[in-house]
DNA sequence: CGGCCTATTGACGCTACTCAACATGAGTGG
DNA sequence: CCACTCATGTTGAGTAGCGTCAATAGGCCG
């Protein structure tokens, strides 16, 4: 019972959330906390396969997960999707409206989520009083440029096994960041949607994930990873020189 | 005589530059340009070859293309890079670097190229007087966010013609916008450069440009493009629905 | 004019896609 | 609790698109 309580306290207050050096600039004040705590909305939640935000839908806030997970996609011709990314707890997204003042993709649960809003009439209206707010928001917006640059190398030059093993390896070290095992976790997105982000077939995704099975790389059960030798398949990422050991690290 | 001294002119101020509303935030008044004027280096000339910017190198500046071109990539194993994007007049790079105080990626002219200083360090201390210089700058980052979803949607799904055909039009619409003929233009970039960017092999784009030329499509020699059939090259980029009407559009 | 780099064209092979069958697990209702 | 259905994942066979290798052509610069 005490429990449940403390649960609801943490998700209503971004002092005590255990994200918050993920999702906010480091080094607020105690009053730069509570100006944060009076702007941001904690009371969200969204069911597996609720929209987040949709295609083309006013700009109305910026989200931060809290737990649970996001697939972010665009839309294509009769129903079909391309997957642009996925985004774990402490991590915002929604930056692709900012732009347009709408947004240019669908973002939508896959498990359940508790979703924290910065609504964007109060992000300006405040930012004066919260210096390096913005400055937190541009340097978080930076890192996605260069992620996606990193996905532009994925999808362009890797193999289909790079593929998985780069993924594997990304998910790992989120994990791990996060405090869970970077060995062991579960993945929350289907192949199909693996398949599609990664830019390649259902099939080959399952064929891979075999054959890295039989190569002793990983455990894999249905959404159950076990990463078997980390080292090996560090090898695998292989493009980039600097990548495999920021994998490694954690970063 | 007059007009070298008038272009010398023009190129030392944001306030007479064809190009400020590309790249500048709309509604400044003349107090702002002239504090703009001051922050803004626009001196640097690079040839042909030379970098802007390279991976690693500690975050300065962002920078404005004001005439030439610019190709972005990241550098892999064995010399061999991964081209992220290229730069025409009035666009902004150098947003990889805000995120990690250092670039991401190298930058590198295609062409002779001016190019606009926007020092980190000044902006920081004068962005409190100039409102709306963030906000544009992650409204600039935003798009960039959203293009690079396109790329992912491009690399992922799209057969090596349409995404000829869509790196064409996307093309044709930026000249378009900057008061060049959507129709006929040089390309700045070599055939290697267009192929590493899109994800193909130099033969390929050579043979769907080959084919798209038997097709009537367009008109290429080397360089030079002219586009004869803007209409069924629309039809060729297909995956997305509104993407064509915002091509036809110039946007 | 000659050498070099970029672009084009052709032949061939491999990777990953498509189509199809099958297996497994999750969810539902009796 | 079990049987049924549906969604998701796996496996196999055949193929097409694109990459690789190699030869040739064309432009650029010394």
């Amino acid at each position: 019972m005490n429990k449940v309580i403390n649960l609801k306290s943490v998700q209503m207050s971004c002092t005590q959330c255990s994200l918050s050096q993920l999702c906010l600039p480091r080094g607020l004040d105690n009053d730069e906390f509570s100006q944060l705590d009076k702007i941001i909305k904690h009371e969200r939640t969204l069911k597996k396969g609720e929209q987040l935000f949709e295609l083309g839908q006013p700009f109305k806030s910026l989200y931060a997960v809290r737990s649970g997970s996001v697939k972010v996609f665009l839309p294509i011709k009769n129903g079909d999707v391309q997957v642009v990314g996925f985004h774990m707890p402490g991590e915002l997204l929604g930056f692709d409206a900012i732009g347009h003042n709408a947004h240019t993709c669908t973002a939508v649960a896959l498990e359940t989520c508790n979703i924290c809003e910065l609504p964007s009439a109060q992000l300006h209206e405040h930012a004066q009083e919260i210096p390096g707010l913005y400055e937190h928001l541009m340097s978080l917006m930076s890192d996605e440029i260069t992620e996606e640059h990193e996905m532009m190398l994925m999808l362009g030059r890797k193999s289909a096994e790079e593929r998985i093993a780069t993924f594997l390896l990304n998910l790992s070290a989120r994990y791990s960041k996060r405090g869970f095992s970077p060995h062991k976790f579960h993945l929350t997105m289907s192949r199909n949607d693996i398949a599609n982000y990664l830019g390649l077939a259902v099939e080959t995704v399952s064929r891979c994930i075999t054959h890295m099975q039989d190569e002793k790389l990983i455990e894999a059960n249905r959404k159950y990873i076990h990463i078997l030798d980390m080292e090996h398949l560090c090898e695998f990422v292989g493009t980039i020189d600097h990548e495999c050991e920021m994998m490694k690290e954690g970063v």
